[in-house]
DNA sequence: AATGAATGAGAGTTCATTCAT
DNA sequence: TATGAATGAACTCTCATTCAT
């Protein structure tokens, strides 16, 4: 039960994702830096980041087009302010909603509902990161790396405490992420909905707690 | 056990994707039109659909620019063609692959070698398919459904004859799905290697065959 | 009353219109020609000079593109060609109509109204000569000159006869032109119509007869 | 005598006819919005519509080709305030010409030659309106319809005062329109003239008398 | 006599970015 | 701090015409 080698995906840490051309002085400034960045994850959201303009998203702020470049560099630029900004607020609304559990399965329960919540509320975050693959690599991998490295002591954790089966808790990290990211893609984006249908939500926990090798597997044969 | 409701995603045939201009009508021009859709599978794959231009499609396949609206429509047209024609190809690859497999377990294994061979040997098949969800994303539906279409009644047999255990097959199949494009993506195209590490292969199998519920878990508890 | 000079207009006589770039042989071949030169006209009428191509002449026609070269030198010259056949063709309906005159008045009633119906059917006549300003000058001014030539002598006749009042009747033709085709544009082009409605046409008729200074000007207040 | 019925050509006010994308904000955006508008009239007049490029256009007015895209929509744009700013031109040109007539023959007289005057010093107004009835319609109706409607109140006026013989007003002034329309084209535009010759301006003169119906006919038969 | 394939210049338009105020 | 003006390269797509069969 070797744990595969870690895979040079690079630095766990942020990496300098370029973004402001200056940081704002003033308070008024900040204010309009921000009144900027939320219009470009509008923008970017609804027609993606190749339709998305500088005159678009300027416009939704309600600044001159000038005034974009004295808070961020490039149009690259605020996409990965946006996509740091989201990866910030999606791990947040996962541990907290997971904050509570008392075993594993609850916490994998209550965390893949805090991301389908947040997911139904921000179609954002799929929409500008799946553009990412192209736009910007390293804003993508360190975004799922993030993920990844958040979930992973916790999995350890739990074969440690002997609460889940042993496997190598990196493979089994991306393949919890896989199957959350695919389900609400399926179920709230595709469908235009607010959340996944207790019902298919209900069988997702089955094979995750399958998958987890959860001793009483509550729909499983086993144990 | 009873199956979550089928979503009404659309047709399971394949919708009109656009396409030709005109089908040519001499064997010199399926010549012509078979080299512009390869040279544009290569570009969309190097640099993604909206840096790909006409002009580096037509350079690549060696024709003028106007021959490339003889047979395609427009950019869209020819993208939404290639995603077809990868999606025939890696469901073909897949069940060439499991072919000879005398068991469920066994099956997906080989059709998991086989899916990342494809993409190994076609990185085309995610840098191309993964744009389709804002450049065509009735092509990117159409893309998933048909394949998820494929694995379905498998799974269902498999079940019926209690080689896995009892879930809905449309939960477990786009769980498998998602499994293998994030491992695929993961360590073969960030890790730019032709295949997935054994050591990982083996894990996610471990992971898989848990999740299917295979009566006799090779690495796991129950049984 | 010595009438104005006439200005230097060119050649009274057709000019040579371009046109065909082989005088078909054979009866198949003047089918074909024919085929295009009326599809041309249609398709003239329906979008205008430059936004007729010919392709689209071609598929009007039914035959392929390169047909078109065997027959036309180019697209200017079915055109002039189109501008021709028009012109040939009014003046044949506008004779017709007032050969069985007995005066002068009452050979522009008829002629006026022949001309209202030829326009009524053949929209092509106003859509596709408006173009010729630009398009082809020479064409266009063969064509008024053609009808004002034809116009002329009746007038002169008309007022060595006493029948009309004298004056200069290349600037009377003219005039007369003018209204018609005004009065077609307006009452019948724009309001999409089969004829200009009788209250319009009779109030045409009594300016004209009073512009022509008929002895008995049945509305006037002369006599 | 009843008149005819107005036909449905439209409203009466200008439409919107397209045009800025932006209204300058600065007395710079306010130039260079001229300079582009008046090399538009140039270029249209010297080629036409469809030979008129935007690179034509911004080459003539010495700047940017993107410039011209912060001032006008589109080439049609720019094409219908072309329009629009020519119908305003003669229609001042006309009324100012003819505004210290005494009785209404000389009004036209004086009406008549303003126009002329105006047709020899911009051709355009030619050139570029008579290409609207392919390129805009409705801008073609606007400017018809703007200068027929000045002129009916007159007439009415006239005839209302005995200074005119009764008849449709909007017929007769429809009548009007086009000869001077016509006589301009045919005097001033193909013979490259920058008047129409006095005998031909006399002899129309004449034939608008008679038409009036205008008691003491100077040159006819009648009173 | 007729076809379909191929061409390539040129069109209108967009847009990230820079600059002067 | 903020603005509006200006840029010009690049894009997708059209089309009259020529050519080989």
């Amino acid at each position: 039960m070797s744990e595969t080698p870690s895979a040079p995906t690079g630095a766990v840490g942020p990496p300098d994702l370029g973004g402001a051309a200056t940081s704002p002085r003033r308070a008024k400034g900040e204010r309009t830096r921000r009144k900027i960045l939320d219009a470009a994850e509008q923008v970017f959201a609804a027609v993606g980041y190749h339709d998305a303009s500088i005159v678009k998203i300027t416009e939704a702020a309600d600044v001159a087009q000038g005034t974009f470049y004295l808070y961020f560099q490039s149009k690259l630029g605020v996409f990965e302010e946006v996509v740091a900004d989201l990866n910030q607020r999606v791990r947040h609304a996962m541990s907290e909603a997971s904050r509570s559990a008392t075993n594993r399965l609850e916490a994998e329960r209550l965390g893949f509902a805090g991301f389908f919540r947040f997911t139904a509320e921000h179609p954002a975050l799929y929409r500008v990161i799946r553009q990412a693959e192209f736009v910007s690599p390293r804003a993508l991998r360190h975004h799922y790396e993030t993920i990844i490295g958040n979930y992973v002591p916790y999995l350890r954790e739990a074969m440690a405490a002997g609460e889940i089966a042993p496997t190598d808790p990196m493979v089994l990290a991306w393949s919890l992420a896989a199957i959350g990211e695919m389900i609400g893609l399926r179920w709230i984006l595709w469908n235009e909905e607010h959340e996944v249908p207790p019902a298919v939500f209900d069988q997702m926990m089955v094979v995750i707690s399958r998958m987890l090798g959860v001793p009483r597997d509550p729909d499983g044969r086993s144990a």
